[in-house]
DNA sequence: CCTCCATATCATTCCTCGCTGATATGTTAT
DNA sequence: ATAACATATCAGCGAGGAATGATATGGAGG
């Protein structure tokens, strides 16, 4: 049947949503810091040790993944230990690595966004 | 032991990977594109229809996609028919609607990013 | 109480990226 | 060849957001 999108709305309040996760994720400030969070709840300096990155960075990053759920935190002594939320983040990641198995040349040349240090010229988009 | 990160470049070859495919799916006009192509192949002025995009915004993204090899394009006469190259693409947006079913709430909260029209003042990052 | 350590917040700066409008390429038909 | 349609490209504008450095909060200990 003709699905023309007579009552949009719905669907682009979906789109909106998962283009807000996927933004989330689309760091990798953010996806390093998960990475380190995979082996099991780490406190803050131990984030920053392990990343690389500076402290202010990583709480920032933090709260961000925070604000969306993807982490929790809790207090420990004065440590706060951040650990991720659902397993079904790591799920996701794990898709994520699935599809790359496939499109991973192409990702490595798109020169479409910059991650980080990328070499090269970006593309006019 | 301490495991920090001694060899990290692989680690963040794989995390910059993974943030290049979050962003390129991290983009509202992006997901709206790969969802009227959820049905099957159209050609663009038919994805222009479906989505509300202008031509040109939708002919960009469409390369975008394409750079990063989520979808294919054939020439039909003097169309361009567009499909998803693959099918771990729509396993990919699957699983963070499952996700999404958890964290739906923190993410329409969070007001670090803005996505389209989000309402409400962003937070300083 | 004062200091040290761990973490969070703030303001500024810079750069990336998406949208728009005009135009170019390309294909088919008359 | 020219017209009409379909798609792609380009330059420029504007805003969102990430990193930095300094600073604020907060708990533990001497």
């Amino acid at each position: 049947m003709e699905e023309i999108a007579t009552d949009r709305n719905p669907v682009e309040a979906a789109i909106e949503q998962r283009a807000k996760l996927f933004r989330g994720l689309a760091d990798p400030s953010r996806l390093a810091i998960l990475d380190a969070l995979r082996t099991g709840p780490l406190v803050v300096h131990e984030i920053v040790e392990r990343t690389g990155l500076t402290q202010p960075n990583v709480s920032n990053h933090l709260r961000c993944l925070s604000d969306c759920g993807l982490v929790e935190s809790a207090r420990d002594g004065r440590f706060v230990r951040y650990k991720v939320s659902s397993p079904q983040i790591m799920d996701l990641l794990r898709e994520a690595d699935a599809l790359l198995n496939v499109v991973a040349e192409d990702i490595k040349a798109c020169r479409n966004y910059r991650v980080d240090g990328s070499d090269g010229p970006p593309r006019r988009a």
